[in-house]
DNA sequence: GTTAGCACTCGTGTTTATCGAGTGCTAATT
DNA sequence: AATTAGCACTCGATAAACACGAGTGCTAAC
């Protein structure tokens, strides 16, 4: 299983050379550009074990070799050096997150934006998903005499609104009843609750206004629940037609229209548990990404993972660099998103 | 200036096969297809006739002819027919609306999904701007002792949260002076003219809590405006990679680059004051859609205009079905707000 | 005013030839 | 035994040559 170091040299060659240029790579150019110690012949036999293994491909019998999603797989576990990203990268991070002070969706999305013109490839991100927080506070306030709103904190400092339109007149009293009543029983529960959470345990206690509660407290929990729909916000669609792999106009819009299916990108995304996960070409759980790789991260508050961030682009992926830059990312991001929920 | 009847077949002939077809149209096309009683030779002459007058134009000597932006403005003004969408269009929008009670933004960026996928262009959507709208109440809620949530419930039923950061400790009685305070001074107050009120205005009144509502205030209106820059919403965008003008890779890349450009978008969405706006080609302000039209369209709450939405697609664009889509859409659009927000 | 006929233009698609990068294999070299 | 030089072979890419055909403008006849 253990390649020779001049197995791993030369496959390091093959992948870094097709990285850059998308050509394959033949073993003249290796022994030029990277073992310019080692004649072409060496290099071709040894090219042709690594082709027997299965780390390289060979497109047609005249033409050089490209590295397999083995040969990526291979190559990310074990030989590529973690780039470090440079101050003025790390800056550039850092900066961002500065200047977007406010909401949080749009620090979020700024990120994104980040990610993908620092990446020059397709950045996806969640946005905070609120189902492993709580409810902290509950407000109730009326617009109208049909129309309440509900604002409700989360122990994650996130704040959701939820319209309600009511039948019959609410009074400020009973309005601030209903208030105290609903911190009294919600607070505490997390979004995952409010869904079980059975109408009788609620009303039960409060007859004095039993038919308000029961028409108002489903569509609160309702919206609530519906709200915490995660969005997903995409940047840097357009960098892949830069890339040479998406000249064909076919491919690059299968690519497109992959990326428009919002409740893949949101499986595949919201899948990604694990701090830092690279999925290569057909290991990948989707066939639509089958000739892609992915990275992707999570992000948190104060440990809490509460969305994730990811980047799409050919199995020729500068690994080490997006892995960086993604890291950084996430990182940045939670320590951001942390402070603020602490004031 | 005003051409024959014959003339205005011809040219709505090769409109709307060009439309259909994106290659260029010539006589004998035209003779059996549309004007079935004319010889290619007459239709010739008169074709050169209209070429002279710059309605349509000759890519090169042995091809058929295409509009020119000139003769697509004429088709739009005086010659096409106002396509009317049929029954179960009609629904499918109506139905979406009704799908969607609920969040504002959700039932915008829905709005300009169904646009996309029933044009099969792209779709570019300004969420609700409340610039005109007014404070209608404000609510200040304590997350922690340092964080303060402020509540603001404008006219257009808009929902807005800041979160403010406040150097000393609020008391839950300051906290209430202090809502007080603030609605008795900012209610009624449009957008545009917080950003002009003079903090003295305010403090001088308000001796006892000077220094926090120094603190506070400038920290809200500033929330306030800054989370007032609208949000651009895009559907569709690879829809036009099946338009035969966006063959090229690098055509096609240019255009997605534009659609990336967030802040030319919101100009020329939010430049659109009219109900219904048609712009043609080189018609357009800004030299990226010289090779694109764009129908714009406003949507309104309680008659004030809100926001807007958009089609953009090649200058052979369907104008009629288009526009009547757009048109049905705004429409109901501004009817389901305004009733959300009446409750 | 309309139409038929015809020579001309020019983009498109096809065929054919050439080129060259890269390979695998064998034999010579270290 | 590992490395390397040499060589015949493969095959995609590029370019040149060519035929095709859709479309035009013009002229002359209807």
């Amino acid at each position: 299983m253990n390649l020779g170091d001049r197995k791993k040299l030369i496959l390091q060659a093959i992948i870094e050379d097709y990285i850059n240029t998308a050509e394959p790579v033949g073993s003249r150019t290796i022994s030029k550009k990277y073992l310019t110690g080692t004649s072409p012949a060496t290099i071709r036999n040894e090219m042709a074990d690594l082709e027997e293994m299965g780390y390289i491909e060979q497109p047609h019998t005249s033409a050089g070799r490209v590295p397999s999603d083995k040969g990526y797989r291979l190559y990310v576990d074990e030989i590529m050096e973690q780039k470090r990203l440079n101050d003025v990268q790390t800056d550039l991070i850092k900066k961002q997150f500065l200047d977007t002070l406010g909401e949080i969706d749009r620090l979020v999305k700024n990120a994104s934006k980040l990610l993908s013109q620092m990446t020059q490839y397709t950045s996806i991100i969640l946005t905070p998903q609120l189902k492993r927080t709580s409810v902290k506070q509950i407000q109730l306030l009326s617009i109208n005499n049909k129309t309440v709103l509900a604002v409700i904190v989360t122990d994650a400092g996130i704040v959701k609104n939820c319209v309600l339109r009511v039948m019959s007149d609410v009074s400020s009293e009973l309005l601030e009843k209903l208030n105290n009543m609903l911190n009294s029983k919600l607070v505490g529960l997390c979004m995952e609750d409010l869904q079980s959470l059975s109408l009788d345990d609620i009303a039960r206690n409060t007859m004095p206004h039993g038919e308000i509660i029961e028409q108002l407290l489903p569509e609160l929990i309702q919206t609530l629940i519906y709200s915490d729909t995660v969005d997903i916000h995409l940047d840097g669609a357009a960098n892949i037609l830069n890339l040479p792999e998406y000249c064909d106009i076919q491919k690059a819009k299968s690519f497109l229209n992959v990326l428009e299916e919002k409740e893949l990108l949101f499986n595949v995304l919201s899948k990604s548990d694990s701090d830092m996960n690279v999925s290569i070409g057909t290991e990948n759980q989707y066939e639509q990404f089958h000739n892609c790789s992915l990275i992707t991260a999570t992000y948190k508050i104060n440990g809490k993972t509460i969305g994730s961030v990811g980047v799409i682009g050919p199995t020729r992926m500068e690994y080490s660099k997006v892995i960086s830059i993604v890291d950084c990312m996430t990182h940045n991001l939670s320590e951001i998103l942390t402070k603020i929920l602490k004031g």
